[in-house]
RNA sequence: GCGCCCGUAGCUCAGUUGGAUAGAGCAUCCGCCUUCUAAGCGGAAUGUCACUGGUUCGAACCCAGUCGGGCGCACCA
């Protein structure tokens, strides 16, 4: 039980028996220190029902509040009731994490099964920018559902069968290099697809072809097939020495082409089931009707604008869309993987998509907790969206070089002595870790302008701070000569600075399920910027190794569990930690 | 036109869903390495929470309107 749990328990108890009735009420981590370490408002809101005087019955409810060994509490203000917890109660605490394999943190997921869609990029273009959100995003979401229990499937849902393909067959015909092919794959693709672009526009006859190309492909031609293959192959290749430099992992790839087979008959189904009806020759989901779900929570909100618009999953030409490519995806993930829940970590602007895409696999009878993640976009220096086609993007890759060689220059100028080998490998930590952080630390919703020197600071709150601080505690750890071990310890916790560093490790069991709760990386983010904050207080002002004993032993317990909760809260945002820097 | 989102310190952003004197980092200023890694620590200064009204014990947060910005709305994904 966390620590909010427990003072919850205790407080519905009071509540219970003040008002005589069953009652229960939120604890939350106090805003400000001074009031104590954990508030309620319980009284002020009962209060406010009852036409009664908040503090009189903030001044009830603690007369029958049992805090016993736990804390005390009072009132302040207008009727707040703050929780201060006794230093041995700090310690009790510590003590359990210290045997915790999971440091306090619930498994709240268990038995359930996760799908995360997240990163989904094209085959045949480079990642640009604008795969940063999703991938870092969800990447670490997916980390977060594992420790938290669920069984996690990361796929990733790669766009490998678009039309772009009509164009990279004729481009693969007529402009190929083969050199240039196997010295950078991806960069020849994308080569042969503007060159055919470019053929396109100024020659009709081209564009015939190129659309020629693509039926051919769509219809099973074998040579356009081995083609589109082995344009697959060499971009995975490349698109896996990316993830393997972020630290990515996916349990599946299953792209757009997995599902191809299955659009056809989706399509009938849901014209049969009437489901679906033509509209302008396409073939089209219209929300807004009787949903066969009467707890559906849409239903509530039947004449929002957004049902006015179709979902089109067959074009007039008789071709399909992404919106059937998505249904037939829900379908497998729930028949095949028995999904619980579905989690799309793609950007705000395909809102609409995903309320049509829910609302009609919902009409169809497959039930999950669809969540869209959303984030907000990444703008150019003009506040307008970074645009793939005008082609002005940065790319992930020039990103991800950009903040290495920034790193191994301030590990050149910090830690001179460092062999050349060992200072690139924290150079790449540190680096691919500040950009990842600069991503997480962020509420995901906010646009922002892209910036280099924001995507890639190295000092404040950053990455390199967190790893600092990891570093410094372990750093301890070196100088020992005999193993220590943290369980057999007695913590005792005297300084300020030590029982802050107490509260925050004991936080950390609240924070991690709070995360998936709304899909908030940043809070995680924030939270372990303040636990590195309240080490690094805790390092200046509390000598370790040179105290005596018995302080001394609490003190090496007490680096042991930050440590572990450090390295565990950076793992689970998906950001390493170098042993020096 | 309809819908969604945003506007917080000089800059970049948080703000635990309605709580107490609105917080961090960067930049600026002052102090701290003979002592476990100074990529650090301690301190100072910084605000018309876009604007107007409303809801209530209490509003950056909820409601209405105004101004400014971004995005989405029929066969791309």
């Amino acid at each position: 039980m966390t620590l909010i749990q427990e003072l919850e328990s205790r407080l519905a108890a009071a509540l219970t028996t003040t008002l005589g009735e069953p009652a229960t009420a939120a604890v939350t981590a106090a805003a400000d220190l001074r009031f104590g370490d954990y508030q309620t408002n319980a009284a002020m809101v009962l209060a406010k029902q009852r036409k009664t005087n908040p503090r009189a019955l903030a001044q009830e409810i603690i007369g029958n509040l049992d805090l016993a060994d736990l804390a005390t509490a009072d009132i302040a203000g207008p009727g707040f009731v703050n929780f201060r917890i006794l230093p041995a109660a700090w310690e009790a605490r510590v003590a359990a994490l210290i045997r915790d394999d999971r440091l306090g943190v619930p498994d709240t997921g268990a038995g359930r099964t996760v799908v995360v869609d997240f990163s989904a990029p094209n085959v045949a273009k480079p990642m640009h920018v604008g795969h940063i959100r999703s991938t870092i995003i969800g990447d670490s979401l997916a980390r977060i559902a594992r420790f938290l229990g669920y069984n996690v499937i990361a796929d990733n849902h790669i766009g490998d069968w678009g039309t772009q393909f009509g164009m990279i067959i004729y481009g693969w015909n007529h402009f190929l290099d083969d050199a240039a092919l196997t010295a950078n794959p991806i960069a020849e693709l994308v080569r042969i697809y503007r060159q055919t672009n470019a053929a396109a526009k100024d020659d009709p006859a081209v564009l015939e072809a190129c659309k020629a190309e693509l039926v051919k492909l769509q219809s099973g031609d074998p040579t356009n097939l081995a083609i589109w293959e082995k344009c697959i192959e060499v971009s995975k290749d490349g698109l896996q020495k990316i993830y393997d430099r972020l630290d990515v992992k996916f349990d599946h790839w299953l792209g757009e082409s997995f599902y191809n087979d299955r659009l056809a008959g989706l399509v009938d189904e849901f014209v049969e089931k009437g489901l679906a009806r033509e509209s302008a020759g396409a073939i089209c989901v219209f929300s807004g009707g009787e949903i066969p779900r009467e707890s559906d929570p849409f239903m509530v909100h039947r004449e929002e604008g957004w049902m006015d618009n179709p979902a089109i999953i067959r074009k007039a030409d008789g071709g399909f869309l992404y919106a059937t490519t998505d249904l037939a995806t829900i379908q497998y993930r729930i028949e095949g993987w028995r999904a619980d829940r579905i989690w799309y970590v793609v950007g705000v602007p395909q809102q609409l998509h995903f309320r049509q895409l829910f609302d009609a696999a919902r009409r169809w009878g497959k039930e999950a907790d669809f969540e869209h993640v959303g984030f907000g976009s990444i703008l150019g220096d003009d506040r307008k969206l970074m645009r793939t086609r005008t082609g002005e993007n940065v790319g992930l890759v020039e990103v991800l070089e950009e903040a290495v060689e920034r790193a191994a220059r301030v590990i050149a100028e910090k830690s001179p002595d460092l062999q050349s080998d060992e200072a690139a490998e924290i150079a790449e930590i540190v680096g691919i870790g500040a950009v990842k952080f600069a991503e997480l630390s962020q509420n995901r919703l906010t646009d922002y302008v892209f910036s280099w020197d924001r995507m890639l600071a190295l000092h404040g709150d950053t990455a390199p701070y967190l790893q600092y601080s990891h570093v410094r505690i372990r750093s301890i750890f070196r100088k020992l000569h005999a193993p220590f071990d943290a369980a057999a310890a007695e913590i005792h916790l005297d300084s300020a600075a030590e029982i802050h560093l107490a509260r925050l490790l004991v936080r950390f069991g609240e924070v991690v399920p709070a995360v998936i709760e709304d899909f908030r990386p940043n809070l995680l983010a924030n939270y372990v910027l303040e636990l590195a904050r309240a080490f690094h207080s805790f390092f200046e002002a509390c000598p370790v190794l040179k105290s005596d004993e018995p302080v001394r032993s609490s003190r090496l317990a007490l680096c042991e569990i930050t440590s572990r909760t450090l390295g565990k809260a950076l793992d689970l945002l998906g950001i390493r930690v170098p042993e020096r820097m």
